[in-house]
DNA sequence: ACGGAATGTCATTTC
DNA sequence: TGGAAATGACATTCC
């Protein structure tokens, strides 16, 4: 009896692992087995309903649950004189049979729940947002456009450098670094992937597949163009036309609308310096030189289109590199919501072989005991219920411990 | 001629 | 408070 009580209480013991209502993913609701850990109730106040779909009905628990589990009403039943409560504390136990649970499949990581997964392992933090890289640096440091004087531009305080001569200029590079100005989001994703899980490892998904083809159909042109140094940034800010050139047709071609512009004013400095020049010195050169309204306001709208343009390009170039992002993290999102459900189902199934092992322990005690007049307990009467010290009372079934 | 893509520009907001 | 950056919306051009 001894032995079969050490038994039992080591099945409750590892009803300490089961919170089975925790689980985010949770759809299927199944029994509870919290009143049986409290320290009510200790016996089959509520039912065993589960149908369980391993081999339970092998074992004795069929019986008991046909019999009474799933007979009994939580309700009082015939009530019977309270026996001295009988202390029924047994000795340390220990947990049975772990051979048993772990060729079942009930190890150190099974019986964890699926929550204490979603906790360790995801690290979720929908708070935050993704580090949107800041462009700002294309200017700063590095300057986006290299000083053209010289190469390309107006001949400083003279504007007669007007005609197809001029429309050819030294193809001047941005040495914008995109790949530097950038921070990429691959390195620092937002749900750490656990070894266990191996997400990245997994297939790629096909909404994946569908934007890594995007990528590769729209960075090559976007941002492939931006981050090396092509023509896009060139255009933007360079005495090069906006759309002549946007096919990759070279560093010369028509001049752009506020080339033209600038040239029929006859504004006595470079586009790069316009654009690309500190506010300061921006307005140290306006001082030197002697400018009407009109060339004043043509500056002043080129150095702003000029900026806008730039920024606008690397607007862009974020936002596909946030969709790109979205759709990774989308995909290892996916990849850990079936390793949770997979959890889950075996979880289930261990959870239904303790119900099993419990169901026939719990039948196997009140087998052995007999009251005063050698009768036996009637499981349908009795219960046992443990008090806050730990100890475990055979109680009728309409008493409660917790009332005294 | 038409649609999609790329890019420029403007207006507005945010930094 | 002004300048710059960011961005949505629209326009323009090319393919």
């Amino acid at each position: 009896m001894d032995l079969t009580w050490q038994e039992l209480m080591a099945i409750t013991e590892l009803q300490v692992t089961d919170a089975p209502n925790e689980n985010p993913f949770e759809t299927v609701p199944y029994l509870s087995m919290e009143p049986m850990m409290s320290y009510g109730s200790f016996g089959m106040s509520q039912p065993l309903v589960e149908p369980s779909p391993l081999a339970c009905e092998a074992s004795p628990a069929t019986a008991f649950r046909g019999g009474y589990a799933e007979g009994v009403p939580t309700h009082q039943r015939g009530a019977r004189l309270l026996p001295p409560a009988q202390p029924l504390q047994p000795p340390p136990m220990s947990l049975l049979d772990m051979g048993m649970m772990n060729s079942q499949g009930l190890g150190k990581d099974n019986a964890r729940h699926p929550a204490d997964d979603l906790e360790s392992d995801s690290g979720l933090s929908l708070g935050s947002s993704p580090p949107l890289a800041s462009p700002e640096n294309a200017t700063h440091g590095v300057p986006a456009y290299l000083p053209s004087d010289g190469t390309l531009g107006y001949p400083e305080g003279e504007g007669s450098c007007i005609g197809d001569h001029c429309c050819t200029r030294a193809n001047v590079h941005s040495s914008v670094d995109y790949q530097n100005t950038f921070i990429p989001y691959s390195g620092t994703s937002y749900f750490p992937i656990t070894p266990n899980l191996q997400l990245a490892q997994q297939p790629m998904p096909q909404s994946q597949q569908q934007i890594t083809s995007m990528k590769q159909q729209l960075l090559p042109t976007a941002l492939h163009d931006l981050q090396m140094n092509g023509s896009s940034m060139s255009r933007g800010s360079q005495f090069q036309a906006p759309y002549p050139n946007s096919r990759g047709s070279g560093p010369t071609g028509p001049l752009s609308r506020d080339e033209r512009r600038a040239l029929g004013l006859k504004i006595p400095f470079s586009m790069d310096k316009i654009i690309n020049l500190p506010v300061d010195d921006f307005n140290e050169l306006l001082t030197q030189y002697t400018l009407s309204d009109a060339q004043l306001t043509l500056v002043r709208d080129i150095r702003r289109r000029g900026k806008n343009k730039v920024a606008a390009q690397n607007c862009r170039k974020r936002k596909l590199e946030n969709i790109v992002h979205l759709e990774n993290e989308l995909g290892q999102l996916k990849a850990q919501k079936e390793h949770l459900a997979r959890e889950r189902l075996e979880f289930q199934q261990n959870l239904t072989i303790i119900r099993c092992h419990l169901s026939d322990l719990y039948t196997k005690v009140f087998s052995q005991l007999r009251d005063e007049e050698g009768r036996p307990y009637s499981l349908e009467d009795y219960s046992l219920q443990q008090t806050n010290d730990g100890n475990i009372y055979l109680v009728p079934r309409n008493t409660s411990l917790d009332m005294e």
